[in-house]
DNA sequence: CGAACCTCCTGCGGGC
DNA sequence: TGCCCGCAGGAGGTTC
C-alpha cells in the first residue's frame, strides 16, 4: 500500500508518541511476515526511542545505545498508536507497549512487511538498505543524475523511476502521476528521455511527492494515517486509477495498460 | 550489468 | 445471493 508519502505520513504520525519514550513490553502475535519478526525485538524492552527517521520506504526508529528498529510496511502495512488496553483487530500482528500507557500497533493483512532490529544506527549498515538510490526529495536526485542513469536503460521510463537503485520511494501511483505532470508517456524508452526531460521529470517527482506528503498521502482502499484519518491526495490524482475517465486537463479518455506487471495510466494527448 | 518473470499473502470488487 | 477470478500501493530472488 504505502509509497513514500504514506510512509512519511506514518513517520510524522508516530514520531511524537515514540520520541523520548521507553518500551515496556513487546507482544508478537504473529511473526511470519515477509521475513520473520526479528527475535531481537524483545531486546528493545527497557530502551528509549531517540527519534524516527525514514530511508526509502523503511522507518528507522533509533533507540538509545545504538540500535535501530526497522519497519517496512510492505503493500498493506500500517502503524497506529492506541491505548494499550485497546482491542486487537484482525491482522494486528505486533504491539510495543510504551511508558505512556499506549501501544504502537503493527497491522498488515498481507504480511509483506518486515520488522527488524539492527545493531547500529548507521543506515547503510543493514544489507537491505545498501544499493539504494538517492532520496527523491534530496538535492542529489537531479536531472543530471537521472539522465546519467537512464542513459543505459532500455526499459520503459516508468520502470526506471520505480527501480529503487535509481531513486527510492517512487511507487506505482506516483510514477504514473509524475510522468503525467512531466508530459512523458510511461512506455517511452528510458534511454530516449532527453536531459531536458529528465530535468522536468525530476521536478515532477519532487513536486508530486511533496504535495502528497502535505495531503497526508493517498488513501485508495485501506490506507489510514496513524491517527486513523485517511490521506487526501486521492482527490488530486490526475491519472492513477482513472482508466477510461476523461483527462482532467484535455478530456481525452485516460489510457491504461500493464507495464512490468503493474497497472499504468496516462493521457495520450497530454503526454508524448 | 540489465531485464523479464516469479513469489510471498489476504481482501475486495466485478462478472456471471 | 454466492462463487470464482483477477487485481492490489512492494521488492527481493532467480534466470537468461
Amino acid at each position: 500500500m504505502p509509497e513514500l508519502p504514506e510512509v512519511e505520513t506514518t513517520r510524522l504520525g508516530v514520531l511524537p508518541h515514540l520520541r523520548g519514550r521507553a518500551v515496556l513490553s513487546v507482544i508478537v502475535r504473529r511473526g511470519d511476515l515477509r521475513l520473520p519478526v526479528d527475535p531481537g525485538l524483545e531486546g528493545l524492552v527497557g530502551c528509549r526511542f531517540i527519534g524516527v527517521r525514514r530511508r526509502s520506504k523503511y522507518l528507522l526508529a533509533d533507540v538509545e545505545g545504538g540500535r535501530t528498529l526497522l519497519i517496512h510496511l510492505g503493500m498493506s502495512g500500517s502503524l497506529r498508536v492506541v491505548p494499550e488496553a485497546d482491542e486487537w483487530r484482525k491482522h494486528d500482528h505486533v504491539g510495543l507497549s510504551l511508558d505512556t500507557g499506549r501501544q504502537l500497533r503493527y497491522h498488515d493483512p498481507r504480511r509483506f512487511g518486515m520488522i527488524l532490529v539492527h545493531e547500529t544506527a548507521m543506515e547503510v549498515g543493514h544489507s537491505l538498505l545498501q544499493h539504494l538510490g538517492p532520496e527523491p526529495l534530496e538535492e542529489e536526485f537531479s536531472g543530471v543524475y537521472l539522465h546519467s542513469v537512464v542513459r543505459r536503460r532500455r526499459c520503459p521510463i516508468k520502470q526506471a523511476i520505480m527501480d529503487a537503485t535509481v531513486v527510492v520511494g517512487v511507487g506505482n501511483i506516483y510514477a504514473s502521476e509524475a510522468l503525467f505532470r512531466a508530459g512523458i508517456r510511461p512506455v517511452t524508452q528510458a534511454v530516449r528521455v532527453s536531459r531536458a526531460r529528465c530535468d522536468l521529470l525530476v521536478g515532477s517527482i519532487k513536486e508530486v511527492l511533496a504535495e502528497a506528503i502535505s495531503q497526508g498521502g493517498t488513501t485508495l482502499r485501506d490506507f489510514l494515517r496513524s491517527d486513523g484519518e485517511p490521506g487526501y491526495f486521492r482527490q488530486r490524482l490526475m491519472v492513477y486509477g482513472r482508466g477510461g475517465e476523461p483527462c482532467r486537463v484535455c478530456g481525452e479518455p485516460i489510457r491504461q495498460r500493464v507495464l512490468g506487471g503493474r497497472s499504468t495510466f496516462w493521457c495520450r494527448v497530454c503526454q508524448s
